[in-house]
This record gives C-alpha cells, sequence and structure tokens, in this order.
RNA sequence: GGGGCUGUAGCUCAGCUUGGUUAGAGUGCCGCACUGUCACUGCGGAGGUCGCGGGUUCGAGCCCCGUCAGCCCCGCCA
C-alpha cells in the first residue's frame, strides 16, 4: 500500500515498466543539476532514487522557475509523466537511470535550510565527524546507508517473531519499572514520587520475570526486550539496548540450543546467508586450551598446543621454573610464519608483554631445522620432536594458564592477520558448554557467579557444590559467531532450596536473600517446572549483519560514549521544583 | 576511575616538526551564464572566537598547564 492520497509511487520503486504512466511522487532533493534551460533533481525516498526532468517542452515557466530555486534536503511533491530516458543518456546500471519523470507540476511542501551536514556525498567523500551526525541525526538517518540498516533491523526483527511465534513462544511484555538488583551491573533508578526516597530500577534484563512466566504455566516466552545497564560503553555496547529474550519449560540444554539455531539461522537467512546447523559444540576447557578465549573465532583453524611435554633436559632453567610451579609451555605453530619480519616479530613480542605473559619464544622452521632464540629458550633436542614443516612459525609463551591463554588469544589473532591465513569458512557458529558455575575473587578468594545466580549447576558436579565449588560446572551456554558472544543462556535452578544455597555459597546473608529474591524464591516454592532459556544481543547481531562498524548505525537514536544524546540532549537538568516532587536534592559539593 | 587519538571556513582537511607579513585547498553556500545533465560546466563572491580558559614570549593556530566534547581501549558490563 504505498500509494496515498498524496503519492502514487516511491521514487525508488520506478522502473521502466512504469514508462508512459502519470505519477505523484512526494520526497527530497538529492542533488540539482541546473543546465539554464533545462533542470534535473535526483529526488530521493526510502526506497531510492529518481531523475525529474523540467524541460519548457513539457514543464510550464513557474514551475521552471520553482525548481531553480528549491535547495537541496527539501520535500517535494510532483506530477509528471514516467518516460524513457533518450539513448544517449541512459544508464541500465541502475534500474532507475532508465527512466525519469517528466515534471508537470512542482510544489515545495517542506522547504529546507542548507544541511550542516551532507546527506548526498561524492564517491569517496568522507563522512562528517560521528560527533556532527549524531547532532544532527535527522539528515544522518536519510543516508541511503543508514536507511538500509534500519530497514534490515527491521526484517530481523520481524524474522524472530516470526520464528519464535511458528515455534509456539508467546510474546509477553514485563515491567520496565521494576526492582532494583543489587549484583551484577550499575542499576538505572528512577525515583518514586508517591513514595518518598523509594525508587525503581530500569531492567538489567527481564530475567526473574521470564522465570516466573514459566512458574505461571506459560511455557514458552520471548520478548524483545529493552535492557538498561548504567556501565561505561565500548563500540559494540549501548546504555539501553535490545535482547531477543526468551525462556522455555520442560527442556534441556540442547533443547533451547535448537531453539536459538533455529532463530540465528533464520536470522541469517534474511541477511542471505545460508548457515549450515547444528553448530559445533565446544566445552568451556576445550575452547580455552585451543583458542585461548571463551569466545573463538573459528572460521580460522590455527590452535594452541601445549608444548610441557617437550620441555627436556635442554630447555632453559626460566622454562623449568614456570613448570616446575605449575606453569605450562604453550605455543601456536603457523604455517607459512616464518616469512614473518623481525619488526612483526616484535610486534608479537610487544603484544605478548602487554597482556603481562613475559617474553615471546618463537623459532622459524627452515630446510634445516629450527632457528632463532626460541631454541634457546625450548631446547633443540625439544623441538626436533615438535617436527613441523619449513616455513613453520612457532611463538610460544611459558606461565599458568590464567596469563597464557588470553595471550595466546592475542597472538593468534595477530598472527592470522600477519599470515594472511585463509578462513576455512566465512560464518563460523559455535556452542561453548559446561562453563565453570564460579569464578573466584583473585583478591578475596570468594566465589562469584561466572554469569547470574540462578544457572543450575552440572548435574554430575552437584556433589562437590559444598566441598570444591571452584569445580563445579553450570549448565550455561553461549552462542558464539566468528568471534563474537552473541547470547548467552542456562538451565535454571528450580529448586528454592539450591537457590538459597547458591544466595548462601556467594555470601549474601539471610535477610537480604528474602528482601531481594524473595518474590522469585517465593514463585519456585508455588510449584515450578524445569525451564531454561537464551538471551541474545540484537544489537549486536545487526551490527554484524549490517556490517556496519559500530552499533551507533544501526539504532536509530544512539548514545556517544559518554552516555549523551547529542540529538536530544539527554541527560539535562530538571526544574527545582521537579525535584522537590520526587524528594531529591542534587548535591554539588562533590 | 585510567590511558590514547582527534578538535582550524557549513562540511572534509592542509598549516603545527623549526612561534614571525594578510591562516589556505576541495566541497557546500550566494550571484551571473548555460537546452540532456547525472560529482553538470564556466566565471565571480561571501564565509574563520584556529573547541574553551589560563600561562610562556616582543609576538602563539603552532610551545606549556588546565578544561570541555567526540572516538578507541583498559577497568567495569552477574
Amino acid at each position: 500500500m504505498t500509494a496515498t492520497s498524496l503519492r502514487t509511487h516511491r521514487c525508488g520503486a520506478l522502473s521502466r515498466s512504469d514508462a508512459g504512466q502519470t505519477v505523484r511522487l512526494g520526497g527530497w532533493v538529492h542533488r540539482r543539476r541546473d543546465l539554464g534551460g533545462l533542470i534535473f533533481i535526483d529526488m530521493r525516498d526510502r526506497d531510492g532514487l529518481v531523475q525529474l526532468s523540467f524541460d519548457p517542452r513539457w514543464t510550464s515557466l513557474e514551475v521552471m522557475r520553482r525548481a531553480a530555486g528549491v535547495g537541496v534536503e527539501s520535500v517535494v511533491l510532483v506530477e509528471g509523466e514516467v518516460a524513457l530516458r533518450p539513448e544517449s543518456a541512459r544508464d541500465t546500471s541502475m534500474s532507475t537511470r532508465e527512466i525519469e519523470v517528466h515534471v508537470t507540476g512542482f510544489t515545495v511542501a517542506g522547504p529546507a535550510d542548507t544541511p550542516p551536514i551532507p546527506v548526498a556525498r561524492k564517491e569517496n567523500e568522507a563522512l562528517p565527524a560521528e560527533e556532527l551526525r549524531l547532532r544532527h541525526r535527522v539528515l544522518d538517518l536519510r543516508r541511503p546507508e543508514l536507511q538500509a540498516n534500519l530497514v534490515l533491523r527491521h526484517r530481523l526483527l520481524q524474522r524472530a517473531r516470526q520464528t519464535l511465534t511458528d515455534l509456539e513462544f508467546l510474546e509477553i511484555e514485563t515491567p520496565i519499572l521494576t526492582k532494583p538488583t543489587p549484583e551484577g551491573a550499575r542499576d538505572y533508578l528512577v525515583p518514586s514520587r508517591i513514595h518518598r526516597g523509594e525508587f525503581y530500577a530500569l531492567p538489567q534484563s527481564p530475567q526473574i520475570y521470564k522465570q516466573l512466566l514459566m512458574v505461571a504455566g506459560y511455557d514458552r516466552y520471548f520478548q524483545l526486550a529493552r535492557c538498561f545497564r548504567d556501565e561505561d560503553l565500548r563500540a559494540d555496547r549501548q546504555p539501553e539496548f535490545t535482547q531477543i529474550d526468551l525462556e522455555a519449560s520442560f527442556v534441556s540444554a540442547e533443547d533451547v540450543q535448537l531453539v536459538v539455531e533455529r532463530v540465528l539461522v533464520d536470522l541469517w537467512h534474511v541477511a542471505d546467508v545460508r548457515v549450515p546447523h547444528p553448530f559445533p559444540r565446544l566445552a568451556f576447557q576445550e575452547a580455552m586450551e585451543k583458542y585461548g578465549i571463551d569466545k573463538p573465532d573459528l572460521r580460522y583453524d590455527l590452535e594452541i598446543r601445549d608444548l610441557t611435554p617437550l620441555v627436556g633436559a635442554d630447555s632453559a632453567p626460566f622454562v623449568h621454573e614456570e613448570v616446575a610451579t605449575g606453569g605450562r609451555l604453550r605455543g601456536i605453530v603457523t604455517p607459512g610464519g616464518a616469512a614473518l619480519t623481525r619488526k612483526a616479530l616484535d610486534g608479537l613480542a610487544a603484544l605478548a608483554r602487554d597482556a603481562r605473559a613475559g617474553g615471546l619464544i618463537w623459532a622459524r622452521r627452515t630446510a634445516e631445522g629450527w632457528e632463532g632464540q626460541g631454541v634457546k629458550a625450548v631446547g633443540a633436542t625439544s623441538l626436533d620432536a615438535l617436527g613441523g614443516q619449513a616455513g613453520d612459525l612457532l611463538v610460544a609463551v611459558v606461565g599458568a594458564d590464567a596469563v597464557t591463554s588470553p595471550a595466546l588469544h592475542l597472538l593468534r589473532g595477530e598472527l592470522i592477520r600477519l599470515a594472511a591465513l585463509p578462513q576455512r569458512r566465512a560464518h563460523a557458529f559455535c556452542w561453548i558448554v559446561d562453563f565453570p558455575l564460579f569464578e573466584q575473587d583473585p583478591a578475596s578468594g570468594d566465589y562469584l557467579p561466572a554469569h547470574h545466580p540462578f544457572t543450575a549447576p552440572h548435574p554430575d558436579d552437584i556433589g562437590r557444590l559444598a566441598s570444591d565449588p571452584g569445580s563445579c560446572r553450570a549448565l550455561h551456554y553461549d552462542a558464539v559467531y566468528n568471534g563474537n558472544e552473541l547470547g548467552s543462556g542456562s538451565i535454571r535452578i528450580t529448586d528454592p532450596e539450591t537457590q538459597r544455597h547458591i544466595f548462601g555459597l556467594l555470601g549474601i546473608p539471610d535477610r537480604d536473600i528474602r528482601r531481594r529474591f524473595g518474590f522469585l524464591l517465593d514463585g519456585l516454592a508455588a510449584g515450578a517446572p524445569p525451564h531454561g532459556g537464551f538471551a541474545l544481543g540484537f544489537d549486536r547481531i545487526a551490527m554484524l549483519l549490517a556490517g556496519a562498524p559500530s552499533l551507533r548505525d544501526v539504532i536509530a537514536f544512539p548514545k556517544t560514549t559518554a552516555a549523551r544524546a547529542l540529538f536530544e540532549g539527554a541527560p539535562t537538568p530538571v526544574n527545582p521544583a521537579d525535584l522537590t516532587a520526587l524528594h531529591l536534592a542534587v548535591r554539588s559539593d562533590d
């Protein structure tokens, strides 16, 4: 239903099959070319461009005059006949370049001031500074690139709705004004006018609500949920963001993963990518061992190897010392890496040093054998035992896994880049499973939930919950794509006693458990089905599929890295009277 | 909370290394000419708090200190 009482078509939708038709159009002046006796205007709407042709043969003098005076970005209403362009002036690379509109009627409906930033850019013309793009967001949003991003975003949201609806999930909204949760990220707080000194919080996620919906018998829930976290931002992090949030009852972890895979495969299909599935599963430990990180980029095969068994008599003393204190010698053999320059190796060494992994050990494999400083460190005999092929490069670090893993992850990425290793696949999804249930605070030794405190322990590990919590795995899983975490989920604790026990392990006093999570525990005690769920970071998915460099390019009105909205100007001071009504006073002394 | 980069005409940038006459270019904007352009073309013109404040100096866009804003990263983000 493109046609309205003011227009018959969208500009970008016209093609040669419309030739001869009289049309009415509404759109924006993209560019104007005034040849004196002839005027051409490129007119734009969300579908694309069409050329308007003003010629005294079919255009009145009055309309010629108006067309000559219209500024770019003005909104105009046009009437005319679609015509094939003269043979000499046709460009078939774009369907709309075969045709033009012979204008007979022309009104400037919305004149525009000269735009402070350009919408129509020349080839290779740089984008304005992002600050200006955010300040003049309406103009920036007119750019065809951003319009394409937001159209894609819409189609992805609709696809997610459809897929989950087909899978019998119910879309249920949960409150935006909710209860503060002292754990996790900082909450955005909203003061209550009616209740002096009391506050709502904006949800960091609908976690507890969706669990309670399972208890309430809704079986399968989803929501395109807005979430809010008052933390410092990054290119891939906004203070308010959208999750595809879902939860299902009577499910195993594999059941949830199957649903999420369906959603992801369908979303990638919207972007014309066919994804093979089921996705491979990788245990957390295995991911750390082979890739040094829990979100490996599996587009490349390069893996980390444990070289500790090779350490022998002629290995350097510092290697023996690290191994004796529980460290390991781990490295990466890069085919063709021996061609890397000394400067590139110095760069890798700096990377290792920045990751606090100490010195980088390296060696090149030539036709004669291994060469380089690594021969001394690892030992000639040990390296011979490693084997390898001429052209290989070994880089290695020695120390505790907690240090070497992150360092090797960075080294792996850099080696892939430097050696220009081929991608084995362009779209590498995987599941990371068997996460640890707790992380130990390195300073205090306290146990913290690795994810959130509602995650169920792995049934095989429940026996060690009290004796050795650090070794317990969780029924928690992450979806990973090309080295990006797309989302995470888990099977939840449904036994109120277990839930209380976990809260206790986390050091939350009994009275606080009651105050903070009473409504959850009461819910679990009301007859809770086994359930679990997932949350996908939708903005990041849209960013990846749009090929955008920043979340800000897939969000209509985003915030800056200082959480400011430059366009509308938020946050902002408020009237003292409004503060008084909320029982608030602003301190200026700190 | 910490580190880095950037800030000069409406926009994109040069000028900063080595302080010194009137701060330039492209584009956009304004005016004139132009009947097949599509980055129209040609001629002419206007347009500057060099982010802001302080300091050094005979003299600061340039050096120093502070500050604001944007971006990137670390911390943080159960």
